[in-house]
DNA sequence: CTAACACCTGAAACCGGTTTCACAACTTTT
DNA sequence: AAAAGTTGTGAAACCGGTTTCAGGTGTTAG
């Protein structure tokens, strides 16, 4: 029953014969290198369509040394913002003539490593690096190699291939919108550890703290995970220390979700008696109870954008990256604090 | 400063002149087609470790005829239980050689059609398509062309090449976890019509009242879109049409999440007052408040299955697709009738 | 009217591997 | 000791495009 037979391949040596031309030329017509008689390129290209000509994609990129291809380094597919990005990635190659390869690398240097490694070895034309934790050098050295560009992470020296919004001030304007409801007393519970988006966060979380003369408490501040289960652990520990705050401010939605359970389960309400606020604005975030009030980051702008600058940066044409920034959107979630 | 100079590649030939052999032999070594003298292998092997060489892809797609990659067709990345399967899919792919390539197919024929014709175009060795709603003849044509796996839908004559959970069964599960509980006005939010999921769990739910005993009341289903918004619809239908109903079935998480939320706004308690059970079992679900009952389906399990079937489809070793069922997932919106 | 030039176009080389084929060097039969 | 059978190996063809290069035509300039 198996019987895939792959049924032999038309040849541009096929196309030229039907058209009475040599393979240059029909080359020369599927790439617009050289201008072709008008005849014939109709001639060529009425050849191509007859019998649906698709060229051999190995036989070019042997050829011509690029394979329409970009590697997208990904990290933990399944994770919401990063799918958003992706699929920004995704919708804007379809214009292209690129195809994206994907390869995961799972937040992991060394896997990350081999991701880049097997992208490498595929050929591709151009990488696009979501987050990661490489090592900048190694990331230096791909971009010698090809074109990169990188989202969602900052690198001094690359400005001009690296986009991502401003964690910091995005954290500042969470705590702020707290703060502004009358909030005094705000929990945080951070992102992984050492993650630059949760550092760049805290950092704006403190920021705007200090400046309104509130004073940081290490003891509100819970490290989490970027998952569901630490925001029930941050929220079961805020409340062991018998802490008192009015608000939270967590590093994610999903982590928010958590809190937001946690606080459900020993009686409190959200938001009359504590109010939160995420960050990322997931799909789910506008459904929950009380819908979420969270920091939309415009992910899948910022994987159009990149996907976009990238195929430019191939092509040597100009091109600029959109300062894209984030914004929160108030729901339910958040009150004036009572 | 863009340099990307794409150091000249050492080739096969290098090897033979550093081994001392002809480029025949040093392609035996790295493809073990045909025994060679050790010292010769020997002799090749280090020269490649020397120059940690790497074979040109597109010379050996060309020559050899596959590519190393297989295609997955994914249909509007980014959906919660798609994703897990392409996770599985990309967890099992690392282990082999095979680098996966994906095309999404946004749940449009057309769309699709066209995904599938990259695909085709990029010579990749097997096609894993998720879901989708291609027509039937043309992943027949397909699976003439090269090795394929659908997960996610049934197919008939497929049965070997197929994997998917039982909907309907799923379904009936769901729908008679709330009978046991002891509600007899169950209503339902469906998913996209004329989606196959959809189509099964209704068949399902029918199949759960009506062995009960509980007269089908066409009024209590509700035509959703698999996303959040349906479920409030849904539920401002429902309630404006005063049917009573003490629990509902969701044809998805986040249909339920939208179901909960407009209960919510009407003062209406979950689980007190009524019980939703939603389908999926997606990250956040154990995070909402409640946290949601609901069908979890293995999809990571069924990625991987798919992906580790499909390689072995290609080297037409023997293989099994395992049969995976989904189960129910009993959490807290669900409770007994009071 | 011929020299100079721009334009098209086909032949052939090339990209870097795999694979067929023939042959040399050994082994094993008879 | 000759015939037959194994093995291991290199030369060369091949995969299907792109690109260089040289030459043929048609134009414009001198």
């Amino acid at each position: 029953m198996n019987n895939h037979n792959p049924k032999k391949r038309v040849t541009i040596a096929d196309i030229a014969l039907k058209a009475n031309v040599s393979k240059s030329t029909v080359s020369r017509v599927i790439n617009g290198t050289t201008k072709v008689n008008k005849e014939k390129e109709d001639a060529v290209l009425a050849a191509m369509k007859e019998v649906s000509f698709q060229p051999n994609v190995f036989a070019q990129g042997l050829a011509s040394g690029n394979s329409k291809t970009i590697g997208v380094v990904t990290q933990n597919i399944g994770s919401p913002i990063y799918d958003s990005i992706s699929q920004g990635v995704l919708k804007e190659l379809v214009k292209s003539t690129y195809s994206p390869i994907f390869a995961d690398g799972q937040w992991e240097p060394d896997v990350g490593h081999a991701a880049v490694e097997t992208l490498l070895g595929r050929k591709v034309d151009g990488l696009i690096v979501l987050g990661s934790v490489l090592p900048r050098e190694e990331l230096d050295r791909v971009n010698s190699i090809l074109p990169t560009v990188v989202v969602g992470r900052e690198i001094d020296g690359w400005e001009k291939q690296c986009l991502f919004i401003d964690n910091e001030q995005a954290g500042y304007d969470a705590t702020r919108h707290l703060i502004d409801l009358g909030h005094r007393q705000i929990a945080h519970i951070t992102g992984i550890k050492d993650h630059q988006d949760s550092v760049r966060r805290m950092a704006g979380y403190k920021r705007a703290l200090t400046e309104s003369g509130i004073a940081i408490d290490e003891e509100l501040i819970c490290e989490g995970q970027f998952d569901g289960n630490s925001g029930v652990m941050a929220i079961q520990n805020l409340l062991n220390k018998s802490k008192s705050f009015s608000a939270i401010f967590a590093a994610n939605d999903i982590t928010a979700f958590g809190a937001r359970l946690a606080l459900h389960r020993r009686g409190i309400r959200v938001p009359d008696d504590i109010s939160i606020i995420g960050f990322d604005d997931q799909a789910e975030s506008a459904f929950v109870t009380p819908p979420l009030t969270t920091v939309r980051q415009p992910a899948r702008e910022m994987g159009q954008a990149a996907a976009e600058a990238l195929v430019k940066l191939i092509s040597g044409s100009e091109y600029e990256l959109p300062s894209l920034v984030a914004k929160i959107v108030i729901r339910e979630s958040t009150k004036v604090r009572n």
